[in-house]
DNA sequence: CATGAATGAGCTTTCATTCAT
DNA sequence: CATGAATGAAAGCTCATTCAT
């Protein structure tokens, strides 16, 4: 009947085989449009062999996002914390350089394929208890870094006041749009282009330089 | 046998009836764990009678996002458009009154209901590509207005040089988070609130006023 | 496709029927060797239409164990209680009559149908620790009951010392063992004779009344 | 990586330690409830090789089934048969001494172990009609023993007359429910009460000696 | 001999939808 | 119009068995 023949891996390999065609897949039609059937034909193994490795479909998610939340605490933890020098005053360009580098790590750990992203932005939300609750530690990771960042900028009178929760969530929600929407609406993702715009309404703002205030 | 009585009603009536209770049905479990059972339960009416007003489980939630369609064109078609005087120069604390004024509509017509919002910022995405488009259209309305404003803005130096697209992305994308997140954390919906902060740092970002630029 | 045409019952009857199904089937094939599909086609319904009586598998065994339970209790309940009448002597032909009516209301109850005995007896234990429990729940009303007999009898010197839960469980258990194996045999099942040869061996042993004792 | 090694053994100790393995997991979870991944865990081995040494997972408990049909067969083979001496009459406590003994006899050879008598007379029916053959015939083994023994004992006279097919499993039932119901209650199995009160009930009957007949 | 990864038939269960009443 | 019983496709999951190594 089958035309396919056994091939036989060690378990880490095909553990790692069987979440790549499932980030794939799920990326492709939507974590309660994919089913086990079609993450397995991704892999090209039988539908008993994923459950070999993850104890039930919302595993392989949960699984999925525990890779990318290790990713993104990593990147978290090893960037240099925000400090501002005492005395000297800091000016603008320097300013824009530094949050342009922050984000573009930060997207770096989110992005290390546009599959998880989507993902995680997107599709796997409202179905399941445990899904909903990894998603929020991910974005809440962020969410805090970016608070804590954002108390010590005001602090050192780098930044407005504002409420520092909210203004959190306004700047990464900003982030987040663009590229949800330039994925979902098929256009080419100008990594560079959303970078720079992001940092610059972030920063000043989209009000005209010239008008009084 | 059964207790419940047969009850009838104008055919509108009913079916008004039953899209209240299917958006309060399915902002409470989200639109995958919502059944047609649960909706009809909590209409009161039988598994079948929804058939009679919708072909499909599909239908209901279309039809509720057209009435939130119909909403929001209501509120964009009639809404002055921006007009900036010539001659005289506008000053920002106008522009801040105007845009508040312009949010708050704009939240109004989304938040007919915090079911509907919730409905269509979280719940319903990726399940359907029909469900997905009428999202992506409401989405698009918004996006559409915001980017023409911002060009008239740009045109009349009231707004400074960005990509009209983006920009409008990002703009929304902040305060779409800024609702998103309050309501998952399960937080009180401070609207007067995230439309002060949002509009502070739509137009003036978060930078501090004393840095030298 | 289907030949079968839609058949409509009102909830009760279906719910009885489907009792019925399965009683047979569950008494043919065996608990575990059975599955829902099985059952559904004996009932001639389609698989799903289980599902709106019992909550899965499981819950159709109980449901017939139930059923059995509440017989068997009400027998327990209705029959008179063992009395013996002061004074006067009981003798021997009164008390095999007294214990063959009692014997074979007994067998009367457990019954109602050959198929739930066999159930009971023999195919559903060991699977499940709710089924078991609910067999072992009937199984303990009888030995209960003949316990107490067995006492009362005891007191009245109409019976002899014995440890009355181990004699129990030795009377009930033969009695069982008749059946049982007549029905594994497939000889045909002489309930007369049955009840005869047990109240006999019950009440006299098998030793010879020539014997020197 | 794993950290089992591999471990040779000739293949009749291998296929013992398997068969003693599936023996203590079958008593533990039931045949139903056991699967040949415990069994192998519990042997210390792989899951493919109990295949090298079993055709299928039924071919273990009928491996099992037939130790214990070869210990039957052999205690029934060795014991002397039944012989009533001429002439002089038996009196009772020679014949309670005599059937104590047998019935020690044969539940020594049942009972090499527990879990063995648990799986006989539990666990293993109804699932698989190899199986239950095998299990009838080691049950029909001594009910035939009894049933020869049965016939003696009424052509010498030291037997009443009694159904002698339904008399022996009516006697074997009684013992197997003290000790099945001993068992499933937790309780201390005391196989010298159990011995004791199935012989005295099995000879005398429950009837008080003082009762008129 | 032993391993353990891979297989897939077979089962239970869910639920949108249909339809006789 | 309304009912709710009936349907069956579709999905998740288990586990005895096979087989490349």
């Amino acid at each position: 009947m089958s035309v396919r023949r056994r091939s036989y891996l060690p378990a880490d390999a095909r553990r790692a085989q069987l979440l790549d065609a499932a980030k794939r897949v799920l990326a492709r039609r939507g974590y309660p449009r994919s089913n086990i059937a079609d993450i397995c034909k991704e892999a090209g193994v039988a539908r008993g062999t994923i459950y070999q490795y993850f104890r039930n479909k919302r595993d392989v998610l949960i699984a999925l996002l525990d890779d990318l939340a290790a990713r993104v605490a990593k990147v978290l933890a090893e960037r240099p914390s925000v400090k501002i020098p005492r005395g000297t005053p800091v000016s603008a360009p320097i300013i824009v350089q530094f949050c342009r580098a922050r984000l573009r790590e930060m997207l770096a750990a989110l992005f290390a394929d546009e599959e998880t992203l989507r993902l995680l932005l997107r599709d796997a939300r409202g179905l399941d208890g445990v899904v909903d609750r990894a998603i929020e530690r991910i974005d809440g990771m962020i969410l805090r870094a970016m608070e804590a960042d954002i108390r010590t900028a005001q602090a050192g009178r780098v930044m407005r006041k504002a409420p520092p929760k909210l203004a959190a969530r306004y700047l990464l929600g900003g982030v987040e749009k663009m590229i949800l929407d330039t994925i979902a609406a098929d256009e080419p993702l100008d990594i560079a282009a959303i970078v720079d715009t992001a940092v610059s309404l972030q920063l000043f703002g989209i009000l005209h330089e010239e008008v009084s205030r």
